[in-house]
DNA sequence: TTGTACGCGTTATCAG
DNA sequence: CTGATAACGCGTACAA
């Protein structure tokens, strides 16, 4: 058994609302009683009790960040922001992931115990669970949305500004690059970062009087080796002066290269190749990936940051955070223009 | 205020004890009553409390994961296999770093607080930090390491072969590729990862007749960058028939890889380059990379189904659990084995 | 400046 | 099968 403020007392020749003030406003009590408790509490190795505390401050310095998947860098580096904003901030982290097929039911089965966390940083990312607003609603806590807003909810957000870093990306190709074709290479349709980019490239083709054919369009898992084996199958039928591919994300683009190249297709002479994300993949491409930075890292930062900043005011009105998404160009769409950032 | 216990009582006109049955062991209650205990409960949207509640079981269903770092996918891959054995233990995974130059104090800052966690796994890497064994014998938690035994404290572990796994991996080189000069690049000295596999490496070699020479040993940061920068120097000088290079980790056999393309070195021709991990990188090199196969994601999950099983039965003697690291043979060593996997 | 006593929401014990 | 009541450990009015 661990020792209880109670034992402190005792120990201290006080009481335990003295050692209690110890702990929490050392100002309103004598330099020396103080030292006596303090003594105690080192000899005891006294910590105070988690549970005891939270019945009474009903906080518990926890804050829960669920995300849709754990898999890859993109999640990976949005964890690592969070936890050491958390840490920041003082909180722990509690980190879960919401699989797919996952019902509301077993959604809040980590949170179906009251006042565990004190707020709630949610990730969903596609539009087929976009009906879960009323469900975060009723767990009547601090909510901050990342990449997206929900209905049905109030919240703060941090949003990725994807459709200026898309247009950029597109708009780079189209009139630097004098791209003439694009083949679009997307996530699941039902995914909103590959919605809003494959909107952007059907608005700037069009404005730019290029055809957004439909045998141009792919929607794949986001994964490196079902982009490769797509290269492999089209690389060749793709190839030609300024014809490129933009992939939805790093990953897939690197897959498309090399897919081209094992097909003698050469990437960028005979087919241009962009990605998204800027993440480590990125610069291990040869050639050099040209992409679009989305900070990854900081997103989960800022949205632990609006969190916890909700927890100590919770009457503040929703804020919504923007952060760029900047166009970075490397070798890979072969307009020379390497290391000029465009936005 | 959300509803207490209390209420659903009042409602369902019980008491609170029936309606504590109703939620922990309902067999030992009424039907009847048990049904309009349910009733009461959905009406007024009742939770537990989780601090009442923990107060009482001295249980927080929270188990907590502690790694070095959070960088990369070797440990976004930890992460991923604890969270969903997590999920499948019914408990919750409260994530954290222990950043470098951490002292035991802000250490412990997470876990100061008595009884939020059940559990702790934790992983060190670095034998600058191995001192902390009585720091964690101080929280008298279950604790489970990731990766290495530390002194000091009772403990579950979960630990890779990386011995084996290096060995067959040197073996292959000596034997099947006939090499005649292997250069080593590892991380920091102080890591233990590299510890082991630069022993397997010297082992081998001097089994073969063949020597070591310190210029052949370079100590790095796991980096793709710095292996990179290391390759553009270097490449020329490590070319030559049966000359390779044993990467510490995927990443920096990656830039290896890359800086020496660069250097018109070729891969595997002139030098043969393999790595350690088989994290997703190992897949997209081109030639492909011979790496060992290290179930990060299994290590994790592991991790976490020890913490539970020992939460459950305090009691049982400590278990150690090794997990394999295997040999997978690819292109970037030449031999030609493509496919094969030795142990 | 310090101590007393109550309440936070739950589970466990024991008596009906 | 059900209800009353005592813990669990702590923060905080309120009294001294």
């Amino acid at each position: 058994m661990s020792a209880s403020i109670e034992d402190v007392a005792k120990l201290a020749n006080v009481s335990i609302s003295t050692v209690s003030r110890v702990i929490n406003r050392r100002k309103l009590v004598n330099e020396e009683t103080c030292q006596r408790v303090e003594a105690a509490i080192r000899q005891l190795r006294y910590r105070p009790n988690a549970f005891a505390r939270g019945l009474m401050l009903r906080k518990s310095g926890i804050v829960g960040l669920v995300l849709p998947d754990l898999h890859g860098e993109f999640y990976s580096e949005i964890i690592r922001g969070a936890s050491l904003q958390a840490r920041e901030m003082r909180h722990n982290l509690l980190l879960s992931s919401a699989l797919p097929g996952d019902d509301a039911e077993s959604w809040l089965a980590a949170f179906s115990q009251h006042g565990l966390i004190d707020g709630l940083a949610v990730m969903v990312s596609d539009t087929m669970a976009s009906g879960i607003g009323p469900t975060l609603a009723e767990l009547h806590l601090p909510i901050v949305v990342l990449d997206d807003e929900i209905e049905g909810v109030e919240h703060d957000a941090v949003i990725i500004d994807q459709r200026q870093g898309a247009l950029a990306m597109m708009r780079h190709l189209v009139d630097d690059c004098r791209a003439k074709r694009v083949i679009f290479v997307g996530g699941l349709e039902t995914n909103i970062d590959t919605q809003a980019r494959f909107k952007a490239y059907c608005d700037v083709l069009k404005k730019a009087g290029l055809k957004a054919h439909n045998e141009d369009q792919y929607h794949l898992d986001y994964t490196y080796d079902s982009a490769y084996r797509l290269a492999i199958q089209r690389a060749s039928a793709w190839a030609g002066q300024h014809h490129y591919v933009f992939a939805a994300n790093d990953e897939m683009a690197a897959g498309i290269i090399a897919g081209a190249i094992a097909t003698n297709v050469s990437v960028p002479h005979d087919l241009g190749v962009v990605g998204f994300d800027d993440t480590r993949v990125a610069r291990m491409t040869s050639p050099l990936l040209t992409t679009v930075r989305v900070p990854m890292s900081r997103m989960g930062a800022t949205a632990i940051d609006l969190l916890c900043q909700r927890i100590a005011e919770p009457d503040r009105s929703p804020a919504k955070v923007a952060l760029p998404a900047e166009l970075v160009v490397r070798e890979s769409c072969g307009c020379g223009m390497n290391g000029r950032t465009k936005d």
